[in-house]
DNA sequence: ACCATAATCTAAGGATCGTGAGACCATTGG
DNA sequence: CCAATGGTCTCACGATCCTTAGATTATGGT
């Protein structure tokens, strides 16, 4: 007659173990870095070294960690090497861990307070006004990413407007014009920095709701590629 | 004029660490299995090295990580001291956690397959459909997660028939009835074990889909403390 | 064939973590 | 007050992880 099955307790066991191993694929700064980077936009390893600020080496070393909890992938072309995130369930996690820091770690809120709620107290636009108001012509919308992932898509019609260039972007405006920012999500300072400059050159301005990732994942359209020559 | 702040590099930096640290929380079988107990009762440092399976000291000891890290809380009743997950969102991020694990690692896909996927594949009953059949009294629903469990907070109706004492529960059983098991959740075996054995002694049985936790995040009502006597 | 480039692999030192042992603190019941 | 119980703290040792350096592999260009 059949017994209950003994295996339950090492299934639970071997379940935790599993569980571990991503916990301790995000236990370490820098693969949160690298992930974060990720999800934005496939890298090699050396753009991925340059934009979390580890060294070569040790960027490779921790991306093979990723790759062998599966969370990335690799690709090789000629003789560089893509890495990608495994899956957008991978992005999808990150932004749990981040909603969770939040919640749970003053530290962390206390950052996100200072550094990248909205500015002045302002309602960040919505995605759907920002799809009416540029049908309309009356923003102009400015992806504050770097030029990288604005390349691996972006908003259709988006100006590639890195933050450090904001006061290029800036020059050729006509007056009166609204710019909407927009960047890598809800944890990122990028748009509502841009923001800030704005304001304080007398340009008005307001931050779309969350991401980019954000907006993909609505399902709104997605435009890939550099930005047409002005 | 304003400047863009400096800041936004460390800024980063910082959030990465906080970000690791909730990693690092997860980053240790033991303490997943910490906060997997404590999502689905308060519980004593006592009954969780008991629950699972570590020692004493050890179990203190994580806790306290998982204190630091503010996932968990402590209450002091008397000599005994009682944890308890800090916020529901910390189980919700427990349940991310194991999805992401099931699509990411082969392993876990392969253990949850051959241990808790619906026996005979037969579709788990939905939430809805056990409502309607309860006040039917068509079926009987067994709760086949621990005691302690049971009494933190079950399905009203739902009978305490802890996995082990599951032939105890079948005796006096009217013949043609249908049983409807549930337990902690989708990666949990308890309750498709249970379907399993019941199955093997002629009992027609069937799981409940996902478990109390669900249950109880979907808004439906909830009863606590220990089952009426017989 | 040879070199240059991009990346990985191997090895090693230092830092951190995991675990258990013993001392220590807090609460309760005599 | 004392003793007993439940839990934490401190310390120490082995295991693991992080990081970097040097050797090695893969690819492409000449």
């Amino acid at each position: 007659m059949a017994q209950i099955r003994k295996a339950p307790i090492d299934l639970e066991r071997s379940l935790h173990e599993q569980y571990a191993r991503l916990g301790r694929a995000m236990a370490n700064p820098g693969r949160v870095a690298l992930l974060e980077s990720l999800c934005q936009a496939e890298r090699t390893v050396e753009d991925l070294a340059s934009a979390v600020g580890m060294s070569f080496k040790n960027t490779s070393a921790q991306l093979r960690e990723l790759r062998l909890a599966g969370l990335v992938e690799a690709r090789r072309d000629g003789t560089r090497v893509h890495y990608r995130v495994a899956d957008e369930s991978v992005c999808a996690f990150l932004a749990d861990l981040r909603q969770l820091a939040r919640r749970r770690l003053a530290e962390v809120d206390r950052l996100v307070r200072d550094w990248i709620e909205p500015p002045g107290g302002l309602e960040p636009m919505r995605r759907a006004e920002l799809l009416e108001r540029m049908a309309r012509d009356e923003v102009v919308v400015f992806d504050v990413r770097p030029r990288e992932e604005y390349r691996a898509g972006h908003i259709p019609g988006a100006r590639c407007v890195p933050l450090e260039e904001l006061d290029a972007g800036l020059a050729g405006l006509p007056a009166e014009v609204e710019v909407v920012a927009y960047c890598r999500g809800p944890f990122c300072v990028l748009a509502p920095e841009a923001v800030r400059v704005c304001r304080a050159r007398g340009v008005r301005a307001r931050q779309l709701e969350e991401g980019f990732p954000e907006w993909r994942w609505a399902g709104l359209p997605v435009a890939i590629g550099a930005e047409a020559a002005a």
